[in-house]
DNA sequence: ACATCAAATAAGTCTGTGCTTATGTATTGA
DNA sequence: TCAATACATAAGCACAGACTTATTTGATGT
């Protein structure tokens, strides 16, 4: 579960998948755009992104849309805090990044 | 590098190896304890750990003492970051967090 | 210098996975 | 009902990567 999140994103398209729609829902068509990869390509990236949990899908008629599913992203906070006791030599760095992301 | 950040994530392994290292420092060798691998296998996932920036090392004579590194967490800190529309609570749990560290 | 020990690297094998083309499944509208 | 559209699944291929054994590198002590 966990591993199937991590492995998820190990993969660089898929990343760049949910960077698109972490922008706003897509169609799986639509997320294909600009990939350069076939649709099967683009379906079977979806659906791992699917079990990690990172995106959810919804019909529409013939069309799925995705979104971001916070459930992945809630799961990547609990697994990054339990090594928070790591973070305070850091901390500088991700207030600028948190400041940063305000505006 | 985000890239060698999640793909050294990816394995269950190194996943075990960081977390006996976020317990405290170990050499080499006791890294590989009750993993069930050959010492070449832990040394390469030492390397691909070492390569994400996760852990660091630190010659001591014969030994070579491991010990998380700060950097992998605060890229992984970092990239959720991005992502932080998705999970408001927590980004504000984590702005508290840093807060009370200023003190 | 040499033996010993800790760890890294080399080389080869075998599995996992990301891609492709081909085909199947839903849904829509004529 | 039938053709067209949107997506998913199947099957196969090629490369990446996690493991092994064998060897090398580096440090210590006699």
């Amino acid at each position: 579960m966990e591993n199937e999140l991590f492995k998820a994103l190990a993969d660089p398209t898929r990343r760049a998948i949910f960077e698109k729609l972490a922008n706003g829902p897509l169609n799986a068509g639509a997320v294909r755009e600009g990939l350069g990869i076939s649709q099967p390509a683009a379906s079977q990236h979806l659906a791992a992104l699917r079990k990690a949990k990172l995106v959810r899908e919804e019909r529409r008629g013939r069309f799925v849309q995705y979104e971001v599913d916070p459930d992945g992203l809630a799961l990547i906070a609990g697994w990054l805090a339990k090594y928070r006791a790591y973070w305070p030599a850091r901390v500088d760095a991700l207030k600028a990044l948190l400041k940063e992301m305000d505006q």
